[in-house]
DNA sequence: GCGATTTGGATGATAGTGTCAACCAATAGA
DNA sequence: TCTATTGGTTGACACTATCATCCAAATCGC
C-alpha cells in the first residue's frame, strides 16, 4: 500500500502552534497588563481592519458570538477600543482601537513577530516560499466547502 | 536588511491546527461517548505508551499536574484506564487503557488518521519527507534548551 | 535509624474559554 | 402592518488552565 499515513505532520504542526502559544501566553502575561489572549487576539482583528462589527470578528475567528460580545465588553471596559452604533443600521456597532489599543496591539505583534523570525531563522526566500506553498496546499485539502 | 519577516507562515500553521481542532472536536463530540478533548488526548498518550505515570503525562503534554489528575481520574471513572500502584514505588501510579479505553483510542485514531490523509492528498512520498524536514527546522529553532 | 527534603499525586479555588438557549431592539420583507 | 431575520446581550453551564496547599511515600544527610 502507499499513503504514507504520516500523522507525523500533524503532530509537528501541533508542536509549533504549541510552542507558540505558549509564547504568545507569555508575552500577554507579562506585557499584555492583564490582557486575556482572546482580548489580544481580537484587537489584532480589530487593529487589522477597522470598523470590523461583532459579527465580523464572528465570521473570521469561528468563536461563538456570546463569546465574542465578551471580549468587545472587556476591550472597550479596557479602554482599548470604541464601539459607535452605525447610523446606517442602528443594530450594528462599529469597532476601532483606541490610541492605547493600537499601542498594546503593536506591543503584541512585535512578540509575535520576533517568535516568527525566530522560528524561520536560517530559512532563506526561496525556502519560506516553498514552505507556504505546501502549506497552502495541506490547507486547501482541509478547507471545507 | 534580509529578514523577509513572514508572519504568514505562522499564520498557515495555525489555520492548519486550528482546523485539526475543530474536526477533532466534532470527533470526539460526535463518537467519544461524550468524552472531552483532554481526555482523548491523555488517553491517546497511555494506549502508545503503556504504565505511563501522570508525572509522564505532565511531562508530555506539559499541562499543569494539577489538570492531569482530575483527567486521569476522569477516564478511570469512565472506565476507559485502569490505575495500578507501583510496587516498586508507592507514590506512582501506572496507568493502563482498558479494554474500552483501547477501543476509543483506536475510534479517535481513526478520526485524527483521516484529517491527516485528507490533509496530505496529492503529496507524494518525496513531498512528504521534505516538508517534514522543513517543519522539524522550524522546530529546532523555537525548541527551548 | 531519624529528621529534613523531595516527589507523585489529590484537592480547593479561581480565571479564562467554548457553547447553548433565551432575549431585545432594529431592520427587512410579504 | 405583521412577521421573520439579524446584530448584539445576557444567563447558565461545561471544559481548560493555573496556583497554592496538602498528603503519603520515598530519598538524602547525618
Amino acid at each position: 500500500m502507499s499513503a504514507p499515513d504520516s500523522p507525523d505532520v500533524l503532530e509537528r504542526l501541533h508542536s509549533l502552534v504549541a510552542r507558540f502559544h505558549r509564547r504568545m501566553h507569555e508575552a500577554v502575561r507579562d506585557d499584555g497588563d492583564g490582557i486575556a489572549i482572546m482580548e489580544a487576539r481580537a484587537l489584532n482583528h480589530l487593529a487589522r481592519f477597522e470598523g470590523s462589527t461583532q459579527r465580523d470578528l464572528v465570521a473570521h475567528t469561528g468563536r461563538d458570538k456570546a463569546q465574542i460580545a465578551r471580549i468587545v465588553k472587556a476591550l472597550t471596559d479596557r479602554g482599548l477600543i470604541e464601539c459607535s452604533t452605525d447610523p446606517a443600521d442602528r443594530r450594528v456597532q462599529r469597532l476601532h482601537p483606541t490610541a492605547a489599543g493600537r499601542a498594546m496591539h503593536r506591543r503584541m505583534q512585535q512578540h509575535r513577530q520576533r517568535f516568527a523570525k525566530d522560528m524561520t531563522r536560517g530559512f532563506n526566500a526561496e525556502e519560506l516560499e516553498g514552505l507556504k506553498t505546501q502549506l497552502d496546499r495541506l490547507l486547501a485539502n482541509v478547507s471545507e466547502a
